[in-house]
DNA sequence: TTGTTGACTCTGA
DNA sequence: CTCAGAGCCAACA
C-alpha cells in the first residue's frame, strides 16, 4: 500500500501517466506549452490537450500551467475552465498582457530544464 | 474496421 | 495582428 496523492500519476498507464507526471513537475508561477510536453513524452500537442481534457479531478495536477504556443490560455469548448485557469495563474504571480497573453520568455518552463530555474 | 472530435501547432495570405 | 487550411495522434461510437 502506498500513500495517495504522491504517486497517483505514476500509477496511470503509459502515455497519459507520463503527461501528468511532466505537468506535475512544472514549478509554481511558471507555464509550459502543450508542444513542449508533447516533445518530452513523445507524442503530439493534440494528445497532450486530450490528456488534459481527460484529467481526473482527483489527481493533483497543476493543469493550469499548461498553455498553448501563442502564450495564451486555450478556450474551452463547453466549459469555463479557461477562466479558472487565468485566475489560478494570476494567483501564482503570472503576469498577463493586455491581450491576455503570457510572456513565455519570462514565465516559460521546459521539462528539460532544471527545476531550480 | 472506419469516421468523428479535440484544452494543438505550423505555414501562408 | 487575424483568418484558414493541413498535419498530427488518441479516444470513442
Amino acid at each position: 500500500m502506498r500513500l495517495p496523492s504522491e504517486n497517483i500519476q505514476s500509477q496511470l498507464p503509459g502515455l497519459f501517466g507520463s503527461i501528468y507526471t511532466v505537468v506535475r513537475r512544472i514549478p509554481p508561477g511558471r507555464v509550459t506549452t502543450y508542444g513542449s510536453i508533447a516533445r518530452h513524452v513523445g507524442c503530439t500537442a493534440r494528445t497532450v490537450g486530450f490528456a488534459m481534457a481527460a484529467l481526473p479531478s482527483e489527481l493533483d495536477v497543476p493543469w493550469q500551467r499548461v498553455i498553448n504556443s501563442q502564450g495564451k490560455v486555450s478556450p474551452r469548448r463547453n466549459d469555463d475552465g479557461d477562466i479558472i485557469q487565468r485566475q489560478l495563474l494570476k494567483a501564482e504571480g503570472v503576469f498577463f498582457d493586455p491581450q491576455g497573453r503570457i510572456d513565455l520568455v519570462r514565465y516559460g518552463w521546459d521539462p528539460g530544464m532544471a527545476e531550480s530555474g
